[in-house]
DNA sequence: GATGAATGAGTCTTCATTCAT
DNA sequence: GATGAATGAAGACTCATTCAT
């Protein structure tokens, strides 16, 4: 694929004013929910400002194009995933894989109930992929998992460890995009949930004993 | 998601005569070029039928809609992929886990030979995704696969064997999916399969001790 | 004035067909009429389509953007101005002089005759002015006049006479452009035009005496 | 052209007070920033606030509309241009004819100097040509023009005057306008000029003999 | 008087699909 | 059966102008 050039995709104004914060978070409250029912193929500029109660204009004032929508909904996401993960895997009261399990129940129910609105958003994905924002924001995850990945596997090597990090987060972040794409019940929430975490610890634990 | 009326998908004649399943083929050779180097935003119907050589008309002589081709892109995927599971799943001269880790290695690497395509074919989801047609794909592989827990875990209920068919396929599907998004050299590919391998190996062998 | 970077301006399809022709001529008639009777402020695709009675997409099938069709109305000017130039200039029945006089005289007539419409095109300037096409557009009147002031003036320098060349042709070219924006008479545009050539023919006359 | 409904394109408000006298010349210098830089198509009163330092509410409290701005900046040319013509053709200090050529090189320099906002002042046409105001601007400069025309054609008869005056201020502002449209090194503009005021001595010295 | 957020009509352009030839 | 011209709804985005604060 040559290059799909992605214009900038920065907010268009900070929102300095409390006016302006409220206006951002409806606008975005409404593109949610134009995501989620609609899909990305029904997603356009002026059916979210509708939704918002705003017009068109007003939108484009907080937002340079629907890409930068698109992309500000994806990092919200990120960056709450990014709170779990802290949250939970750097709790050191518990051991390792009990954390590990926890997160993979935490991640696989959070999926699931924003479901429809995840897979949306995973359609929008030609939108902001090739935006240099999409790089850089999935970085300070990377960190989060290292260190616990010096907990979990302490005998080791970096390399190792690095690779049953990349495993496990892509793991975890597709197979619970895949996942939540049925809808599911609680039970198979749980039941699935468990048993990929069963499959990570058992890896790790492999990990160990060499 | 409410509703994505999804016109029908299924073809829309028997290409009994020869000239007609060559034309379906060409179609299809240049949808796949068209959608490898535009990706899905590029691809429309003038742009596949302008490269097959053929008229507008003639495209949609064959398919009913835009969203059929695509769908028959990923359909013919998931073909070859049933066709790889058969052909090495199935292989009882190897004992089952050096099947499985011969599966991923193949798997994982003819994900990433045409990973233009594939990550296109999925941002072209959203179009085929709502056809019932796209549910019933998929049935016969877990058929495979399911005939293969039996051989790998044969102590195990039927209940684990299934959860585990459906975990180590969402995985080595999704992951492989993601893990193709970047281009990758050889040796990383190597590498990531082995560790995906070792990864569904300590699971499977975590589940016979029970 | 950095770059207004003005997207290619070409023909989109070789009118190679009859109907083809036929519908260019038509949407170029409806665009002068557009362009005359709204100016360019209200030169819109949409208004240049309906008064040619097609939709707009047919309007883009034979012209890339709006651009490429002032373009077009620009250069079949350019063209007559040059075909009125050469059937004049090159007539060697009669001396020089008499010629340039004949010509300014037809030229600011026909300058006059569609007033609106040059100056309607005169204010589309910006959106062809960057695109390489119009830069060429100009070439061949140049030679034209060269060698008529070869004939003009056989006793002066070629610089002398390219100078003189470039002079006569921006002054009848702006001058004709300037004079037509006010609507005219006819013994005005016969007076104006007469007092123009008496210029230049002072002019060039003066030149050989050096 | 039938009608272009130029709304009134008065100043707003006379400034009286220093405050407003001084808030409009930072517009106005703001405007001609802009225009020169991005052109007439770019040219929107959001960027001249900006630019300027204002705020659009501002802008609006000085100038009605846009049209209003770029009809200022216009006339601000012709009044420069104006006292230019003053100043050099009553200094009868020198002969008519000295006066005359140095004229021209003022002038043609001068347009040369800020060519590309002059050029994008021709863009704004459209925007200012219909106003009343418009067309009294010029009628100062006919007059200076004709005593000038009395003191070179003291012979000549008033009509012969008229037309010679209109020819040369049209084609000295229109030919200007035209050379200074591509950019110039200062000899190509001395010797352009040297040509142009050339061509009018011949002319007006072939309308004393008569 | 100053501000600048809000408006929404208006513009260009694309593209799936049809249907007369 | 093949063609490809024609359609026109739909979408992204801009910008002059207003008006509440």
């Amino acid at each position: 694929m040559t290059d799909h050039p992605t214009s900038d995709i920065s907010l268009r104004k900070q929102p300095k004013q409390a006016r302006s914060t409220e206006l951002v978070s409806v606008i975005l409250e409404a593109a949610v929910q134009v995501l989620a029912k609609e899909g990305i193929q029904r997603f356009t500029t002026a059916r979210v400002a509708e939704k918002a109660g705003v017009s068109v204009g007003s939108l484009y004032q907080y937002f340079p194009n629907k890409a930068a929508i698109l992309f500000r909904l994806q990092s919200d996401e990120w960056r709450q995933t990014t709170a779990l993960l802290r949250s939970i895997l750097e709790d050191d009261r518990r051991p390792p894989l009990e954390r590990l399990r926890a997160l993979v129940h935490d991640f696989i129910r959070s999926e699931c109930e924003e479901a429809e609105m995840r897979v949306a958003l995973n359609d929008a994905a030609p939108y902001y992929r090739d935006a240099p924002e999409a790089k850089e924001a999935r970085a300070s995850e990377d960190d989060i998992v290292m260190v616990f990945m010096r907990e979990a596997l302490p005998t080791a090597s970096d390399a190792t460890r690095a690779l049953a990090a990349d495993l496990i987060t892509a793991t975890l972040s597709s197979g619970g995009k895949n996942f939540s794409e049925s809808p599911r019940s609680p039970e198979e929430i749980e039941t699935y949930a468990d048993a990929m975490a069963d499959m990570f610890c058992a890896y790790l634990r492999s990990l160990e004993h060499d």
